[in-house]
DNA sequence: TTCTTTGCAAAAGGTTTGCAGATGA
DNA sequence: TCATCTGCAAACCTTTTGCAAAGAA
């Protein structure tokens, strides 16, 4: 056998990993899915979280997100989205409207040639601002 | 002697750090700054940088940024500015001109108070697009 | 059955800490 | 002088990898 091909099965621990991210209302830490998984799989694994996040990564099926020095990974597929982070509560939250009107090809003031753009937006979200 | 004051001696190592990052045209990572100061300190040591670091951002003269997972740092002062990352020769760039308009106060769709924000481009940088 | 995936434990990589000697004031 | 700072090495923590057993197809 030469071929680097090789089947991609499917397994509880995927499943469940899976599910996870997506029932999530945000970007979830390593820990944070562990977590959530074991309350289905008591027996999982650090590495087997490792290597799922980085396989569902490498599928596109979820992407990371670098947020005050912690990676979070969330579902992909919702779209052009920011995060917004409460300095309260600390939780991230998922925003749907962009601030930013820049399409990739745009140039940029100094030439650079802009293919996509992050922002985040701090302070308070709507439960801490009331509560406050 | 009961205060927990205690003097911060000015030495080598931390007046070349701090040069280091004002020089730098972006942010750096740890070995960058490693790197850069052992050109006038050979016998530098990583815990020196890691402590001095440390000692600077709570000092406030520079302040960590994270970007694609890693922690860069920065000298503070430099007013608001966003970053460019270059996805072709990984350089952080800073940015003098801000793409988005919020002011502190301002009311996000979905009721978020901004207190601030941060936006990183992502792209090829002057160089890099000349060069393809 | 066969090949992939898992859990465990060891290995790696990066950051922090303890300590004795060097150094700034 | 003497308390702070530095470099080294050990300790830590997080992420990755090797391997034998478990599991999917």
């Amino acid at each position: 056998m030469l071929s680097g091909m090789m089947a991609t099965r499917s397994t509880r621990q995927r499943d469940v990993i899976t599910r996870v991210l997506h029932d999530a209302e945000g970007p979830l830490g390593v820990a944070d899915v562990l977590d959530r998984a074991r309350t289905d799989l008591p027996a999982l694994g650090v590495a087997t979280v490792y290597r799922t996040l980085k396989l569902l990564t490498d599928q596109g099926r979820i992407h990371p997100v670098t947020l005050d020095g912690e990676t979070l990974y969330e579902a992909s597929g919702k779209g052009h989205h920011h995060h917004f982070a409460c300095t309260r509560c600390q939780r991230v939250f998922t925003l749907h409207t962009c601030p930013v009107a820049l399409p990739s090809g745009t140039v940029y003031p100094g030439g650079f040639i802009v293919e996509a753009h992050e922002v985040t937006l701090y302070g308070q979200c709507p439960a801490c601002a009331q509560a406050s």
